[in-house]
RNA sequence: CGCGGGGUGGAGCAGCGGCAGCUCGUGUGGCUCAUAACCACAAGGUCGCAGGUUCGAGUCCUGCCCCCGCAACCA
């Protein structure tokens, strides 16, 4: 009987349209999801929406809709690229779901012995409707003359004990229980912890913030969004009595952005252990992308929809270039040159060739008759450890390692010319390991290229082979350079 | 002295104490089964700067320069 295997994406705040950073984490996430299910764990894969707050009221005040409304759309659009990456998540939870509402009371209540009322003092922008932190706070404008001063605030709020919490996460940290890849974020969190985590703010009052769940049992609160979208990962299971959340709680993994690391890294290990709950066993954190070297940007105007790079290379190729092309433990960039050359080179010419050249000669010498097909030979672990330490780039790496050195073993074994000596035998044993080659690719893509891995195991899993319509990563016409 | 990450051939990166490596790009050659694809070989680096430790340093230490993130209620 295999472990249970439970992972989630962090849900996107829908204060925006999805863009190629949420593309990002979905399909590293899909890897991780689909490599256990490959692996033979009964797999839990949940991603979802973050609807609530101050950000999504103004938004949605903006289009002039209410914000369930707004919500309701928005939230379609992210379902829709889910889709379109085929990314293979079975549970797509919303934080305005009444069961999440509902379950979201009920931690509140398991938290309250670490969470007591106090007054929130500081300032507050008018214009851009923030809290301005102390020590962030510009002089100039704390004088009431100044034309764009700041209001002095104070709110009665519910504050929640972090600080409580902040050895027992380190320790968790250090002994690799809560494991945080890569090593410099867990450095990151490790030096948050070293100065001290101090108590939070986790509402608001109603009257200013409405767009919320409501505290148990005090009408004049919300629960500040952000408390609220953690529980998440544990409400989409039925915490605390569904068969789902005692059966996949702890998370083998959470992926998440390097914007939200504090909030996961600190803020929700701290949640858990107060809820008496285990942490998740990794927390992996991806970077940022940039935009032929830009950081994405409304005002610059350079986004670029997911949609845009599927329609032109295909679902599969997306998925390649991100998990290969942008590095698993560090920001990467998008340029349509890189992805052009990447697609020719490596997918069209290295590996879709290998299969093209493979297919051809078997038709063309064993009238389209495979033979038998000789069991995989490589050894994989270092891909199975790579993709275990989140390590997507690295793991494609080694695959491609085995689909040059199949290409290399065709030259070397000139299939062409055993077949003009007329050794038959020797012939089918040698296109027969090239198939074995491929099929072992095929396996070894299935959790990173689904498509694409089923497509080559469809060519070869019968006795003759079945030729795609067309090849397998058709080959782009690139306009001349300069 | 706020914290952290980084500066390695034209580009993107790996290496983190023991002959400077990978992919792309470039050049030459080979092959012809294949998506003008594939294979081999070659050129190209004072490893940010200056000191130091060591038999030996991209690799450790010190100082400096330059980039880039994060910095208590920013999803």
């Amino acid at each position: 009987m295999k472990t249970n295997y439970y992972i989630t994406t962090s849900i996107p705040y829908l204060n925006g349209q999805p863009h190629l950073g949420h593309a990002l984490e979905f399909v590293m996430a899909d890897v991780l999801a689909r490599s256990a299910r490959q692996n033979g764990h009964p797999t839990i894969f949940s991603t979802g929406t973050d609807e609530h707050g101050a950000k999504v009221a103004q938004a949605a005040a903006a289009s002039k809709m209410t914000p369930q409304a707004y919500c309701d759309h928005l939230s379609l659009e992210f379902k829709h690229l889910l889709k379109l990456l085929g990314i293979s998540a079975d549970r797509f939870i919303r934080t305005t779901d009444a069961n999440h509402e509902k379950r979201a009371g009920l931690i509140w209540k398991a938290l309250s012995k670490d969470i007591y009322k106090d007054q929130y003092t500081g300032w507050y922008d008018v214009k851009q409707e923030e809290f301005i932190p102390i020590g962030k706070a510009d002089p100039e404008r704390m004088k009431p003359e100044h034309p764009q001063a700041y209001q002095r605030l104070e709110e009665e709020n519910y504050f929640f004990r972090l600080s409580k919490y902040n050895d027992q996460i380190k320790k968790a940290i250090l002994s690799n229980s809560f494991q945080i890849l890569p090593q410099t974020r867990r450095n990151e969190i490790l030096s948050l912890l070293e100065e001290g985590l101090e108590d939070i703010s986790i509402s608001r009052p109603k009257d200013q913030l409405e767009w919320g769940i409501a505290v148990p049992g005090d009408t004049t609160q919300v629960m500040y969004v952000w408390l609220e979208a953690l529980m998440n990962y544990i409400t989409v299971l039925n915490y605390p009595e569904g068969s789902d959340f005692k059966d996949f709680w702890p998370a083998n993994v959470q992926v998440v952005g390097k914007d939200i690391l504090r909030f996961h890294g600190a803020i929700w290990p701290a949640m858990l252990l107060a809820l008496g709950l285990p942490l998740p066993k990794t927390l992996f954190v991806h970077g940022f992308i940039t935009v032929e070297g830009q950081t994405m940007s409304k005002s610059v105007g350079n986004g670029i929809h997911p949609k845009e790079i599927v329609n032109k290379y295909g679902l599969d190729a997306f998925r390649y270039y991100f998990l290969r092309h942008i590095p698993s433990y560090d920001d990467g960039d998008f340029s349509w040159q890189t992805f052009d050359a990447a697609y020719n080179n490596e997918l069209a010419n290295e590996l879709g060739n290998a299969v093209q050249r493979t297919v051809v000669m078997i038709e063309k010498y064993q009238d389209s008759v495979i033979g038998t097909i000789p069991p995989a030979t490589h050894d994989n672990a270092a891909i199975a450890k790579a993709i275990e330490l989140c390590k997507f780039d690295r793991a494609l790496d080694e695959i491609w390692q085995q689909v040059r050195g199949l290409n290399q073993y065709i030259d070397e074994e000139k299939p062409w010319e055993i077949a003009k000596a007329k050794d038959k035998d020797h012939l089918q044993e040698v296109l027969a390991y090239q198939v074995s080659c491929l099929m072992e690719i095929a396996d070894l893509l299935t959790p990173f290229l689904p498509e694409t891995a089923s497509k080559i195991q469809g060519i070869f899993n019968s006795e003759k082979v079945k030729p795609l319509p067309t090849t397998l990563f058709p080959k782009l016409d690139i306009p001349e350079k300069q």
